[in-house]
RNA sequence: GGAUGGGUGGGUGAGUGGCUGAAACCAACGGUUUGCUAAACCGUCGUACGGGUAACUCUGUACCGCGGGUUCGAAUCCCGCCCCAUCCGCCA
């Protein structure tokens, strides 16, 4: 969540940004409600503090005339803190009351749009950051979609998936869980090569966990819940990764953070079928390797583009037609301040897929995870969080079939060679 | 699942009702000494939210797993919950 203190000190920035994002000046009100209430907060502390802190004298000298044996005198003090108390019950009522109003206020702004972001409502007035300019792979006018081409050489079956647990659980089987497995010690292998160190999480995350990111409050009925130990199976590695350094001040020497892990990704994906989904499009389990960076603040759009390098390089490596969109504010998601995706060209469909999402959180996930680090001055600061991923899979792999099909089968791309021991699907 | 023992600052760990935001030690940081390193010595060393200030300093409150209760006063006593460790059972 944004910080107050932005909040207040910097609120015509807040609301330009909010405004790129579509919001509408009833929905800014929201804005001013917040500092009333953090004004209703503060002054309702200011006569609570007082109240305890008077009592707190009055106990002391009770105390000492206790012992002087002083009763009659200790009694009448007595008398005065009963009223106190009384009257710091209430307040302490009011002050959790209004905290919680707070709280829940600032629950509903999402972040500030950095300022390179662009304004606009949907999808489509996303700025193309990168547009790919060669041609795309000529196929076959009888060119596959890959769930054709799953059944022709038996890649994956979700008609089993189906039958084991539900649609959108795809089994792979052969060479095509082959292929996932290579394409995720490929990927694990770039990132540990850039810099990141391992990590493998858990796949169940606590409450607590599940809000330092931001999934709880805001995108509870996104994720698988286990209800009776009352766990979230997570929805991307992001997750447990970042909440790793939750609660932690960090000596500024140690930053950047950069970690990456591999995981399998649980999504309900409620009320997002339609269209456009079918096979490995939409799922409800996918892997996905994450890249996660916490980064000072002064060098974290730096560290953004690094990771945007980083991505890039996967898709060139794997012979993707691939762009990058600058979204705009409107299709941003919630807890970002800036996002770049990256879209693969499937051939047979003839359609973008997105299959990473980078972006940089400035403090908006910090906050609420209470990730700090101390500066060169002894200063405590909120870092900034990054994290993007380097690659998810399933679309991926959607792509790579699709583009790479020839009459004798299907090429793998030179670069997976190693990790398939095929280089072709035939 | 059953039994027992625990949750105190970055770590170890003392603390049974007021003198405790919390001893001591370790780690960390700064300094003295030193050719360098080490050792030794000195110093600093919780967080959050307020008030005040031009600013540093200053100042109030809360926090000893979480929530509630008793009391003039709670890390300390009582109740509920959560978590952890060990043993047994089960098991990859």
């Amino acid at each position: 969540m944004l910080q107050l203190k932005v909040i207040r000190e910097d609120k015509k920035r807040i609301i330009n940004g909010l405004r790129k994002r579509g919001w509408q000046a009833a929905q800014l009100k929201v804005i001013e409600r917040i500092i009333e209430t953090d004004d209703r907060r503060r002054s309702t502390q200011k006569l609570l503090d007082d109240l305890l802190a008077e009592n707190k004298v009055l106990s002391k000298e009770i105390g000492q005339l206790m012992g002087q044996g002083k009763k009659a005198e200790a009694d009448a003090l007595k008398a005065r803190v009963a009223a106190i108390k009384d009257q710091s019950r209430q307040l302490e009522e009011q002050f959790a009351d209004i905290k919680k109003q707070l709280d829940d206020l600032l629950y509903t702004v999402p972040n500030c749009p950095h300022k390179s972001v662009p304004k606009g409502k949907t999808a489509d007035d996303n700025k193309v950051a990168k547009a790919w300019t060669k041609p795309f792979p000529s196929l076959p006018a009888d060119a596959l979609p890959h769930w054709e081409l799953a059944k022709k050489y038996n890649l994956f079956d979700f008609e089993l998936g189906v039958k084991l647990t539900g649609a959108g659980f795809p089994v792979y089987r052969g060479k095509g869980a082959k292929l996932q497995r290579a394409l995720i010690q490929f990927f694990l292998d770039e990132a540990i090569k850039a810099g990141f160190e391992e990590v493998i999480p858990p796949l169940l995350v606590n409450e607590d966990t599940a809000r330092g990111t931001g999934q709880l409050p805001d995108k509870e009925a996104q994720m698988y819940t286990c209800e009776r130990d009352n766990l979230y199976l997570i929805p991307t590695a992001e997750v447990p990764v970042t909440n790793i350094l939750r609660d932690e001040i960090l000596p500024e020497k140690s930053l950047p953070v950069k970690l990456t892990a591999y995981t399998p990704c649980f999504r309900r994906e409620a009320g997002a079928w339609g269209a456009h989904v079918r096979g490995l499009n939409r799922v409800h389990q996918f892997d996905k390797i994450e890249i996660v960076q916490v980064e000072h603040p002064d060098r974290s759009y730096q560290t953004l583009q690094q990771m945007v390098r980083h991505v890039s390089k996967l898709m060139q490596k794997l012979e993707l037609p691939y762009r990058i969109l600058l979204l705009c504010g409107g299709d941003m998601g919630f807890a970002s301040a800036k996002t770049f995706d990256f879209e693969v060209w499937s051939g047979a469909q003839q359609r973008w897929l997105e299959v990473s999402s980078v972006s940089n959180f400035e403090t908006f996930q910090s906050n609420r995870m209470q990730l700090r680090f101390r500066d060169a001055e002894g200063k405590i600061q909120l870092a900034h969080t990054l994290n993007g991923s380097a690659l998810a899979l399933a679309r991926v792999v959607a792509a790579l079939l699709e583009n790479n099909q020839t009459p004798e089968g299907i090429r793998i791309p030179k670069a997976l060679w190693k990790y398939t021991g095929f280089k072709v699907i035939s």
